[in-house]
DNA sequence: CTGAAAGCGCTAACAC
DNA sequence: GTGTTAGCGCTTTCAG
């Protein structure tokens, strides 16, 4: 049909004709079947976005970035929350696959190791971008932080803030966490600073980072800094610090990861690292664009956006 | 195709056969095609959800709610954030309706004589759930708080902490904010208590509530409590009376609404007043599947999530 | 229990 | 500029 045409706005179509299909568009109330021009063009203009916790403002930025990058060309976004859960995000991705979708934005709580996925997501030539988390076996796009550099800069920051016993709450084994852990490692080392091994500790979020920081806080000798590989990590630690008596800066300092837009209205204001989440969303999706756009696979790129020191109370003299 | 049948687990295939098509599945590594399902089954198996801003935590939360109450019925959930921008989430409902999504979860931010978008819905014969704003003149099944009874809830609890002088924070006009206003009046009305017209301000989120309580706390009188509408605008609220000096609780008591998961880690921890964000979205997620099972208009449910009082330092005595 | 026939609402490629 | 002919990959209906 020629309605079809005018829908899309072809240009070769009569203005005449234009008028008049435009009309009674309007008259019928006529909208087009997505679904169905889906099928037919073989493209649903419909990209997913896999983060692993939504509640993570990090992510909840990404989220809008991503979205603000592609809504004016025309397409739209599915979000989905992995919860961190390896087995869950794969089979959300086996949906949105499924679901046809042109292109994937991940933040992969697959295990460093486990590029199973992502051979599935290829084999159906669907070109995804990675996103926070690093794959190093996977031929992608990526998007994010140098994280030995953020693991480098916090804990060189705490050094230089007289800091001797710092320690570590590290994150999930893979993507970031490892990297921050390697910066940490280096900047102790660097600066001939050696810690016992119980100075390393784990958790993901507010809650597990509050449970290891209890953990941390009553080592002998307790340390004097702690660096939480992400804000909640580290803002979770501060309320058990607190809690313990302790105060901060004072007797420890803290640093986290990830510039949560809440950060200085916390009890101690987080210094942190910011890893401009915006930016990472609307690069991403840009990269991701650039790929649908041109059939020729061209040379994954890989965007590191440089960490910056955010200096708040946490970290004061 | 018997295939079809196996692949949706219809029960009138026999096992043998059964086992046949699975095997070959599983070699061609065969995935259906969800898009040209929908197309032929009239339904796309998907529900979208819009919110105003999914850097609340208390709408990434519903978000959570309704994923997690769906997704095991075979839906998905296509998010999508309004910015508070009531003509962009016209424009979303109308492309989320295009895709044709199985039903709607909204926090509309349109004003609330405005129900043009509503009749679209309707007119498209798609089942919809308002949550968290009210619009009185909709007849749709609505999940939410009762925002008056908030109002009332956090004046109340000022007064019996001994505040005189109460300065509110509303939000936009429309939905929470005005039901959250009418609470705080009668509230204010029943305890005898008059405070001049300066006292009510107006903002949305953090900075616009930062913004608020710099004019409020340089009234004469200063007010003695702030009712923020919800929980940013009362956190950036604080934020702006400790720069200038005042404290919190001694010579303002804060309150705000929605218990945002880090509201007890802020530099003073913020009273407020959770809405159970996640039972929302849940139970929304749960009235909009029943509405879609059934073919008939059932009476459209409303479910008034009970508020609670959540006590911390930012209005101890 | 199995499969043939018809069509969901649209777009692609090509002729008029 | 316009309309035609196919067919996207599935589900539905109903006959074998």
């Amino acid at each position: 049909m020629t309605v079809s045409k005018v829908v899309r706005a072809c240009a070769d179509v009569g203005p005449e004709t234009r008028k008049r299909v435009l009309a009674r568009i309007n008259e019928l109330n006529y909208q087009p079947n997505w679904v169905a021009r889906s099928l037919a063009a073989r493209r649903t203009f419909m990209i997913g976005l896999i983060v692993p916790d939504l509640m993570h403002s990090f992510f909840a930025e990404i989220a809008k970035g991503v979205s603000a990058a592609i809504r004016p060309l025309g397409y739209d976004v599915v979000i989905c929350n992995s919860e961190e859960d390896c087995a869950f995000e794969s089979s959300e991705i086996d949906r949105l696959l499924a679901r046809q979708v042109d292109g994937l934005i991940l933040a992969s709580a697959q295990p460093p190791s486990w590029v199973d996925v992502f051979e599935r997501i290829e084999a159906r030539g669907v070109p995804y971008v990675l996103i926070d988390r690093r794959f190093p076996d996977v031929h992608a796009p990526y998007v994010g932080a140098d994280d030995e550099a953020i693991g480098r800069l916090a804990t060189t920051h705490l050094i230089e803030r007289g800091c001797r016993r710092i320690a570590h709450i590290a994150g999930p084994p893979f993507a970031p966490g490892v990297g921050r852990l390697k910066g940490y490692r280096e900047a102790l080392a660097e600066a001939g600073l050696t810690v016992p091994d119980s100075y390393v500790d784990h958790a993901k979020d507010d809650a597990t980072g509050y449970e290891a920081a209890r953990r941390l806080v009553v080592l002998d000798p307790r340390p004097d800094g702690i660096f939480g590989y992400n804000d909640p990590t580290a803002t979770g630690a501060m309320k058990a610090i607190l809690e313990a008596g302790v105060g901060i800066p004072g007797e420890i300092k803290v640093i986290g990861v990830g510039n949560v837009h809440y950060s200085d209205l916390l009890r101690v204001p987080l210094s942190t690292i910011d890893q401009g989440s915006a930016t990472i969303g609307q690069q991403a999706a840009e990269i991701l664009m650039k790929t649908i756009g041109s059939k020729r696979r061209r040379q994954p790129r890989t965007v590191i956006i440089e960490p910056t020191l955010i200096l708040r109370e946490s970290t004061a003299r």
